[in-house]
DNA sequence: CCTATATTTCGAAACATGTCGAATTATGAA
DNA sequence: TTCATAATTCGACATGTTTCGAAATATAGG
């Protein structure tokens, strides 16, 4: 409503709330294609799974994941599109890079002590 | 409880659900020093302040603020320490680190802004 | 049309959150 | 000790979240 600083704090909060479930993290992560910590990422692709695919690594009713992929979509975080009998979900790739945008905010790249140097 | 990385799903959501409220997320901002959109970032010193001068920032109750800061402080992102009458807060820089990391999880810095159009 | 499968919507219960003002505690100073 | 200032705790209320199972909807295939 009131000034653009505002606004994005909002929005970023907004994000951020979408992802502040271990359920709705999780399946953030599924669909980020991503990666064990240690393990190579090999998010080279844009990942899709179908709503029934997700549900079976969640442990939870399927009408509780509906609720969280509606939270997720609503917030913008992932697409969902009908293919046949089944509905693909797949991460936004803009929001993706609205939330490296609020981290900048909170956590400034220069704090590294040091530069990586190439040769 | 169960495995690491359930363990760390929880945590990595514990600390996104502690910035998912604009006014904490704001309280963030302020502690870490940053930084408009496209303003330099000067965050080489560690920023602190007492919890009366956030309080003129945030049109909210400082009963209401006195709430969020202990949100922040149990979920590891803010120390807070008395010198005299106040109380100063500042931002943990482990926790920044540890939201890099959630970051990586989601959005993995290898993703490429082009398609490879390989053979 | 009928049926099986995939997913969502609905209704309800239990629990968590954000907010305030009033009361309380902690500290330093007169 | 008494007072003023800085901050927290308490009690209350309204609103939001998470979860489930049951019912509803959508789609593809006989």
């Amino acid at each position: 409503m009131s000034n653009y600083e505002t606004m994005s704090l909002e929005h970023y909060a907004n994000l951020l709330r979408a992802l502040s479930n271990p359920h709705r993290l999780q399946v953030f992560q599924l669909l980020s294609g991503c990666c064990e910590a240690g393990t190579p990422c090999r998010s080279d692709q844009v990942l899709s799974r179908c709503v029934g695919d997700l549900d079976q690594q969640l442990e939870i009713a399927s009408s509780t994941l509906s609720h969280h992929l509606r939270e997720l979509h609503h917030a913008g975080l992932i697409d969902m599109q009908r293919r046949g009998k089944q509905i693909f979900c797949s991460v936004n790739p803009d929001a993706q890079s609205q939330l490296r945008q609020v981290l900048d905010t909170i956590s400034p790249l220069n704090t590294r002590p040091e530069v990586t140097h190439d040769r």
